[in-house]
DNA sequence: GTACAACTTGAAGTTGACTTCAAGTCAAGA
DNA sequence: TCTTGACTTGAAGTCAACTTCAAGTTGTAC
C-alpha cells in the first residue's frame, strides 16, 4: 500500500466520483499534490475529509457550509478524533429542526384532509403564512420553507 | 367581486409571483381565458389548484408530480373536497418515509458523535452503503439520498 | 520503446423551478 | 383622448453541484 493514491482510487474509497473530487479540489473543500507530470496525488487522510464531507451532504449542508466547517479544523497539527466530533455536533439540531418541520406538516397535513379544505383563507398547509386570510392570528405554520426551491417573493 | 382574476390578483391571493403563474400555465399545471387583447384571466378555481400546488410544494414533491397528480382530478366536473383530499392522502407517506430517514440519521449521528469515527471503513453515518468495508454486512444505513443532488454515479 | 489506460485542462452542458429582461401592447381612470 | 400601470412574449439568466466533452499528456506494464 502507497501512502499516497492516485484520482481513481480515492473514488473508489471515497464514493465520489473523480470529477466530483476534481471540482472539490478546485472549491477548496480537499487538497492534493501533484505528480512531475502534474497528476494528482491524495493523501489517506483526506479520505477522512471526504467521509466528513459525505456525512454533512447527508444531513443537507451546502458545499458552502461544509468548507466553512472545515476551516474550522486546526491547520497546525492532523485533527483529531475531538476536533471532527466538534464541528459535526451541530449537525443534530439543524437534524431536530428539519425533522420538527416535517412533522409539523405532517400533522398540518392530517387535519386538512380530515376537512377537505385545502382552501387558500384556512388552510395552514397551503397558506403557510396566512397571507391573506385573518393577520390577527400570529400563527405561522411554517417558518420557513422547507424544500429550498418553493418560495418566492413579491 | 368579479368572477375571474388578473395575474397581479392571483398571485397576490396565491403567494405565487406572477412570473409563477406563466409558468405553471407554460407547463400545464393550472389554466387561463384571454381577454380579448391576451392577457390572462384566472378563475377563482384556479386558487383552489394554487392552493394544491402549494401545498404539494411544501411536502416535497416536483412541479411533474403534482402536473400527474392533478390529471387525477375529474375533468367533467369540479372536483369536489373528497378529490382533494384522495390526490393528497398519498403525501402523508411520504412525509413518514422523510422523517423516518432523517431519525435514522440522526440517530447514526449520535453514535458517530459518540466514538468519534468519521471513518470509512465503519462509520455509517459517511459510507452508508458500506462500499469499502465488510460487505457481509447488510445494513444499509439511508437506502437512498436524503437530499437530492448528493448522489454520483462513478 | 510502445501501447494504452488513466490522467490533465478549460469550457460547456445538465437539472428544476423559476426570474429577469427588453420591447412592445392593453385596460382603465381622469 | 391621454396617460400610465399592468400586462404580453420569447429569450436568456440564475442557482448548486456537479457531469460531459474534446483534445492533449502521463504513467506503467510488457
Amino acid at each position: 500500500m502507497e501512502d499516497v493514491l492516485t484520482i481513481s482510487e480515492t473514488a473508489a474509497r471515497s464514493g465520489f466520483s473523480a470529477s466530483a473530487l476534481r471540482y472539490y479540489e478546485r472549491e477548496g473543500l480537499i487538497d492534493a499534490s501533484r505528480t512531475q507530470g502534474g497528476q494528482r496525488r491524495f493523501r489517506r487522510s483526506e479520505l477522512r475529509r471526504l467521509a466528513f464531507i459525505a456525512a454533512a451532504r447527508h444531513v443537507g449542508l451546502t458545499l458552502e457550509e461544509i468548507k466553512e466547517a472545515l476551516s474550522l479544523l486546526p491547520a497546525e497539527r492532523t485533527p483529531t478524533k475531538a476536533d471532527w466530533t466538534r464541528i459535526s455536533r451541530s449537525w443534530r439540531h439543524r437534524l431536530d429542526d428539519e425533522i420538527g418541520a416535517l412533522e409539523r406538516l405532517r400533522d398540518g397535513l392530517d387535519s386538512c384532509i380530515g376537512c377537505g379544505c385545502l382552501s387558500l383563507q384556512r388552510c395552514r398547509l397551503s397558506n403557510p403564512n396566512d397571507i391573506v386570510a385573518d393577520r390577527g392570528s400570529g400563527a405561522v405554520f411554517l417558518p420557513e420553507p422547507l424544500h429550498p426551491p418553493s418560495v418566492e417573493r413579491q
